[in-house]
DNA sequence: TCTGGGGTCCTAGGACCC
DNA sequence: TCTGGGGTCCTAGGACCC
């Protein structure tokens, strides 16, 4: 089969919280907006390009974008509201690729390669889903438009807000060449800081750079690999995500929390949490694991592997409770944060066989819980010790 | 200025098996 | 008596992304 150039779109919604905010309540319009966690340790999970001006960014601390940008209009987030979104933003690009993969909850890849005899040529068509999405959403999105997903994707940078910026194939490397290093998906700050010590700040230097020392800092398989990235070469097709791996759920506390009887109580009610959605999703676990994030943010993960697959909350109750006893055991609380994850998860089908007696009773327990909960609401049981 | 919550992927060492 | 290599699973930690 003959190598042929692709066209990838990257579409990517524009401050999409805060602009579901203001279809909801237009006043907010031209004003300064944060949305983010409104506690003592939130954070920012979107500015609006008004209160970007003043220096907020999305995973600043709420703390400092208070402080400058007092007069912005702070939200917590309607995120089931955003997922709606979500969907109809999803449904939109569907009518124009059978190749779509959503990479998060704004943000997807469109294959549409030879889509021109279609739709005309990828600037128009942008153009015109970029103007489907705002006339049945009232957002605006931006698209990136180049010869694969990682030349869209930092096209996206340039065509926003509300925009349209291509890359033809064949000038992918003289565009990368300038940038940051950092404007790469998938160099993050340690991996940029360490270019620096060998005097590469931008594409083009990691293009060129002998491979030798770079193997030191970006892995001995990975060297390679990510200086043709840096060419702006990738292969990588449109694929739908591969299934879910893990589901977890964390929570770090107002204040550190010492006390172990408020931690256990926290332990079992995530716990409980990450169960209800396991068994939503239909999925049983292979696997349980903890996190415990002390005040001075060193992360301790505790994980084990049970003994069947299971979906039962007593299991990862008692599991999750065994492990931060264990942890807590070699270095105790004060505790910032507590999480729990569940990880190996396959299909109900696939792992049934596995099931012992007790764990299709307790199987059962559970499911018949979330049946009473989804009717009479969070805390209408719990079951007894 | 003081660091969320939900994920994925990678590395590395040790156990265990063949 | 000393010494193998490959494969897989398990666990812990860390980088990175949105």
């Amino acid at each position: 089969m003959p190598a042929t150039t692709r066209t990838i779109f990257h579409v990517d919604l524009d401050a999409f919280f805060v602009a579901v905010e203001r279809v909801r309540d237009p006043s907010l319009n031209g004003k300064p907006v944060i949305i983010g966690g409104l506690g003592p340790r939130g954070v920012v999970a979107t500015a609006s390009y008004e209160a970007r001006k003043f220096g907020v960014r999305s995973a600043q601390p709420m703390a400092i974008a208070r402080r400058r940008c007092p007069q912005a209009v702070f939200m917590r987030g309607d995120h089931d509201l955003y997922r709606e979104y979500s969907v109809n933003f999803r449904e939109v690009l569907d009518r124009y690729s059978p190749d779509v993969s959503a990479v998060s909850i704004d943000e997807a890849y469109m294959d549409m390669t030879g889509s021109d005899r279609l739709f005309g040529p990828p600037v128009k068509v942008a153009e015109e889903i970029r103007t489907k999405i705002s006339g049945e959403l009232g957002i605006t999105a931006s698209i990136g438009i180049g010869p694969n997903k990682l030349v869209a994707k930092v096209a996206t940078e340039d065509a926003k807000p509300d925009g349209v910026f291509m890359v033809a194939g064949g000038d992918e490397a003289a565009y990368f060449a300038p940038r940051p290093v950092r404007d790469m998906p998938g160099i993050g700050p340690k991996a940029a800081g360490a270019l620096t010590t060998l005097g590469i700040e931008r594409l083009g230097q990691l293009a060129e750079h002998p491979v030798g020392p770079l193997r030191r800092i970006l892995g001995p398989n990975h060297a390679l690999g990510i200086q043709e990235r840096a060419r702006g070469i990738d292969r990588s097709p449109v694929m739908e995500r591969a299934k879910t791996k893990s589901i977890s759920a964390e929570t770090t506390f107002a204040e550190d929390v010492d006390d172990t009887t408020e931690l256990a109580t926290v332990m079992r009610r995530l716990s409980a949490r990450v169960g209800a959605r396991l068994r939503k999703a239909g999925l049983y676990a292979r696997g349980v694991s903890i996190k415990l994030r002390y005040p001075d943010f060193t992360t301790v993960t505790r994980q084990v592997t049970l003994p069947a697959p299971t979906d039962a909350d007593a299991v990862f109750v008692e599991a999750s409770k065994s492990l931060m006893d264990r942890t807590l055991a070699e270095r105790a609380g004060p505790v910032r944060l507590l999480g729990v994850g569940l990880t190996g998860l396959g299909e109900r089908a696939a792992q049934l066989s596995l099931l012992d007696h007790d764990g299709v009773r307790e199987s059962a327990i559970s499911s018949a819980m979330d049946r009473i909960r989804d009717r009479f609401g969070e805390g209408a049981v719990r079951r007894g010790s």
